[in-house]
DNA sequence: ATATAACATTGTTTTAAAACAACTTTTAAT
DNA sequence: ATTAAAAGTTGTTTTAAAACAATGTTATAT
């Protein structure tokens, strides 16, 4: 984290729920006192194992949520596009953050203090309940992901994030935003694997790349590769 | 489920959080309406897919929750003692399982209907909160399950999940619970490597198994193996 | 009591994917 | 503009673990 200014949610363009709640609530604005954080590229926003105090809220840019291992060897679990509530798995479990997750561009986060977050919500049930939800949503996909990377072969497991990409950035034509090691990190191979088998999709005429920029030119094929493994 | 009868709390010896939360609210006991069932070995309690139509608390027993992946191969995310909520994970998530439970011996379960269970705990943010940390608990376990089936060799994961055996029942001494292909299926291990594994174990003197009886001899070294890798 | 199915075991082969190595291209910094 | 450092590429080797195969053992049901 770079630089940061105090904010208010007045001249903030997007609306969360948490304002929504406090609003709701007949709170003063003033109260919130969000901290309007910048990160530039490859600065981690919260990291595995620190203590959680805010809520942080994704405003502008792109990030990666990872799970640290053994031998300095991650597995991203998703990448985070605003509106994203960043801390939200780690919300109620407890204090410590069970991942990281480090800017992939200039990206901007809302710091919200935990207790007002949490009064707000013992007040207002709908805020929790959306929090909730997303938190299930995020759940269901870890799920997807753990058969993903345990019994796909790993042809299937780079068609699945290729495809995921391309909703992601709800278009056939996109930039990767990663490197090749990233992108491997999204489905556990190996930086030269990745590679291996995005040249070989673009031999097969499946995709094109050139650089970071992917163009998905069979997406049906893709979708059975990433469905058979 | 082979039978099942209305039970009232009253008569019930486990009271559980919901049991409270209606107690606190100033309802009826008979509200609740809970319906307890039977299940043998092997019976499905809840099902990857079908739809969430009741709370599910675990009351006697053992059970296993597992996601169905391909070709009828599972994950083991974690097994279930009482007094444990069944449907947890996918509780707040929405509408469908996204994994299933299954029994591991004769067990017992309570279906609350899920309609009473929202409209407390939108009354009672304790509730809310109780099931939130408990919710949180197990995604903390499941990142670190995660790095476990991707990153440690077979020979550390064995050695994780005897550990983890060895807790959930309080004791170095214990019965497995689980056929051979089950225990691997909690690491994601084939059911040959699993068998080779606990006899070189017991080989090693670091375990002792007879059957399904297994004493750890060498905890520290265990624990040594699973961090290793 | 016997048959049948489920569970357990052990040695051997195959295979998928990582690791290694050597090199090129691109990007960032001074 | 030059150099250093990331990032990307491709062929080759190694390795861990699955798959296969064959057989033994223990439950379970009739």
């Amino acid at each position: 984290m770079k630089f940061y200014k105090l904010n208010t949610c007045s001249t903030c363009q997007l609306k969360c729920d948490i304002y929504s709640a406090l609003i709701k609530s007949g709170r003063e604005i003033k109260e919130i006192k969000p901290l309007h954080a910048h990160f530039r590229k490859h600065d981690i926003i919260c990291k595995q194992g620190s203590e959680v105090t805010h809520a942080l809220f994704l405003i502008k840019g792109t990030a990666k949520l990872y799970i640290e291992g053994i031998n300095n060897r991650n597995i991203i679990l998703y990448l985070l596009k605003p509106p994203a509530y960043i801390g939200l798995l780690s919300f109620f479990e407890g204090n410590y953050y069970s991942y990281s997750v480090t800017a992939l561009e200039e990206s901007e986060v809302c710091f919200i203090e935990l207790k007002l977050v949490k009064d707000l919500y013992i007040e207002n049930h709908e805020l929790l309940l959306s929090l909730n939800q997303a938190f299930g949503k995020s759940v269901s996909n870890i799920m997807k992901k753990i058969i993903t990377l345990n019994q796909k072969q790993i042809r299937g497991r780079i068609a699945e994030s290729l495809i995921y990409l391309s909703n992601l950035n709800n278009s056939h034509f996109f930039n990767l935003g990663l490197t090749r090691k990233e992108m491997g990190e999204m489905v556990a191979i190996s930086e030269e694997n990745t590679v291996r088998l995005l040249s070989e999709f673009a031999k097969e005429t499946i995709i094109s790349i050139k650089g970071r920029e992917v163009e998905i030119l069979d997406m049906p094929l893709l979708k059975k590769i990433s469905e058979v493994g």
